[in-house]
DNA sequence: GCAGAATGTTAGCCTTGTCTAACTTTATGT
DNA sequence: ACATAAAGTTAGACAAGGCTAACATTCTGC
């Protein structure tokens, strides 16, 4: 994940007419990112605890049809994050597992920061869920800390 | 902000083949009305900080071009949220109003809870502007009293 | 070892969100 | 007032992410 730079780049006049848009080309930075981290995530989880991941599968955690997943995957494979066969099973590539790494230590911090707010565990997963792309690694170390003191 | 009802099955045999879908689910939704969200809320503030709201300004402030802020404002339109004339500025309809109000709402709690987390304005920021679209009325009620106690 | 079930892929449709290029309308300044 | 600048729209491209329908492959239970 690239962090901030957001203030004066180096090369020409990059800077935004209005220098109070950075915020929002973050976040559609971030949400432009958003499903592929879902996948690898989800991917990395489904080997650890089914030994394989399977579009089926991976359709019916997600919610989706299984094409919508077959296309999503192809797209995954494009960006190097994962390698399939066809009529086979997914896996990550050396990148995607440390995308998904990333993720999974991402989710877990909101997570049980959530719980430690005082969040019901079903309400807290969702929220995560959704929050989780969008936490820079500044308010997840405060995050941390907080779950930890707590 | 309306909904379709896709299926017309009369029998509540409506849950998921994977119950843990349910997380996913809800994150795909709420992804649906994030950028309506980040457009009420703006039109709302340019309304009330310039006394009107330009698809120039819009786009200046979004960080997108201008093209794009005149079809995504035929969306909102439609979807009756704004209304608008050719060339003229934008005005939002009670319904537009309202959610702006409710996401300025958001926006303000989660952004105040971040800043007395520790966080520095200027991330804090740029975190809210993601997050606000992920946060359950049950975590701003907590991120809420948390931001006052402390 | 095969028929039927389960799984996976492909094709094609739709919407959204981004862009550029070309055009139109409105605002401005002298 | 009118030429030019600024703002806005329209058209069209492209990618992503969802779906269904049709087809292909693999698995499974007899
Ligand atoms: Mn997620
Ligand atoms: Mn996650
Ligand atoms: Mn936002
Ligand atoms: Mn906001």
């Amino acid at each position: 994940m690239k962090e901030f730079d957001p203030a004066p780049h180096a090369t020409s006049d990059d800077r935004p007419p209005d220098l109070r848009a950075g915020a929002f080309q973050g976040v559609r930075e971030a949400r432009r990112n958003e499903l592929a981290e879902d996948y690898v995530e989800l991917i990395a989880e489904l080997i650890h605890d089914q030994g394989e991941a399977r579009p089926v599968d991976i359709a019916a955690r997600l919610g989706v049809k299984v094409p919508t997943v077959s296309k999503t995957l192809d797209r995954l494979a494009r960006e190097g994050l994962i390698t399939r066969a066809k009529y086979r099973s997914v896996f990550l590539t050396e990148e995607g597992r440390a995308l998904a790494k990333e993720c999974r230590r991402r989710h877990e911090i909101v997570l049980r920061f959530l719980i430690s707010l005082g969040l019901d565990p079903e309400t807290a997963e969702r929220d995560a869920e959704g929050m989780e792309h969008h936490v820079s690694e500044r308010t997840l170390a405060l995050f941390a800390a907080f779950a930890n003191r707590s």
